[in-house]
DNA sequence: CCGAACAACTTGTATATACAACTAAATTCA
DNA sequence: TGAATTTAGTTGTATATACAAGTTGTTCGG
């Protein structure tokens, strides 16, 4: 099954294909050889040759169009991704006690940055939460979360220090897409008050909107104390597009 | 080739499987039929239940074991993902004007943490960059790099103004994983000169390492004024592990 | 000259088969 | 009892084949 070189017969094919895209021996756009040619060329029957070309296609590595051919992907626009995990399910992986204290939850008039991101008219009623989260017993992120109350009618009922509102909006609107902001701010006054930090510390805020197959569902600020936490993470590349 | 709805077997399959999933009828870590099972309560052959087993695995819904089984993954670290882009392109993109200023570009002794980081000795040579981001003549972004020697022995005589070490370290030794850690933090004394900012600016420092096939290539420390920059993106989600 | 039909080639789906690699449980044997 | 072996079941790799579906260029007919 294997060949002499000890490797996968589809895998000695990808390797081929990923080195003559890395050295720009096949440019980008170009065309490349068709799967029954990879087939004759290898020895192989076309089944295997078409899994090297399947597996590169997944990685983003070719594109392919039925009718036409295989050709090389932009490798340009190569990005990095970023895990984002939700802060309950972070505290627990690290072995630490992660506590919720609910500050407020209520219905209030929208106003007009979550109106837009929600979809919603200004002044609309729109479900408000604010809780703060604690690793150890220490204060660690503040969420301030907007929900769309078309989506999540039951959001106000809901008792947010056994449930996490990101464990709780998960199982009632599964979410299907994600937008994230980063940045480096310093806290305001609510903030600093139940984060307990001083007003020159800088945090972390992750402004984050989420989406379910109905549309959006929520638009929330989530603000950590920059010297307790971080974002971080590995993940392997991606080309893209 | 399609059953009577219309749709691929393999798809049909996988409705099935996913609906199973999602309903908690076959709940996490639960064994599902293997693949001669759904090939017979399907009528298909093998290799299309494998199929529909396949993708699903490759999406995180499922995970299999050689000689075990298929079993449901955890739907429950669902997380979502952060595209970080490279300064440059993202300035560009911006249709803004982007130019590099090289400050510094030598061999020195390694510090401790970023031989840790590349692996190196102590003291080890290794060779550092610093360089300002500038987005329409305003500085955006510092860059302290550090380069494994070992992996890109020619980095010291590159002109960093005309290809960005990104760009450089992207062609030489093609990133095969890359490491992220997102901060907020208060400016030192170097970052605030070269970025023209009050000490009091809260700052978003990316620290990026970065690996090729031979090993870790780079240590880099991206830091930004938050007033002038975010790091944002949107993305679907991908439930893991 | 134009359009329709065709031919050649591509990728996509599906089947049937064989054997390899691996695991876990049952069985055998000392 | 306990260790080695067998066995049954699982996923993994590979092949050969067939036809579907889509694209592109050529040929043929008007």
């Amino acid at each position: 099954m294997e060949n002499s070189s000890g490797q996968k017969k589809f895998a000695t094919i990808k390797d081929y294909i990923l080195s003559q895209v890395e050295t720009a021996a096949w440019p980008e756009h170009s065309r490349i050889p068709s799967e029954n040619e990879l087939a004759t060329q290898f020895s192989v029957s076309r089944m295997t040759a078409r899994r090297a070309l399947q597996e590169l296609t997944e990685q983003g590595v070719l594109y392919r169009t039925q009718g036409v051919g295989s050709f090389v992907a932009s490798p340009k626009s190569q990005s990095s991704l970023l895990e984002i995990r939700n802060i309950a399910d972070e505290i627990q992986h690290r072995g630490h006690f992660h506590k919720a204290e609910l500050v407020q939850l209520t219905s209030l008039p929208c106003p007009g940055v979550v109106a837009t991101a929600l979809g919603l008219s200004r002044n609309a009623p729109v479900f408000f939460s604010l809780i703060v989260h604690y690793e150890n017993q220490q204060p660690l992120q503040l969420e301030a979360r907007y929900v769309n109350p078309q989506q999540v009618p039951d959001y106000l009922a809901q008792d947010f220090v056994l449930q996490t509102p990101h464990e709780y909006l998960s199982a009632v609107a599964p979410l299907t897409d994600a937008e994230h902001i980063v940045e480096a701010v310093l806290p305001d006054e609510l903030t600093r008050q139940h984060l307990k930090i001083p007003a020159s510390e800088p945090c972390l805020r992750l402004t984050r909107r989420t989406f379910s197959r109905g549309g959006a569902v929520s638009f929330a600020y989530l603000t950590s104390a920059g010297s307790r936490y971080r974002l971080g993470g590995h993940l392997s590349i991606k080309p893209k597009t």
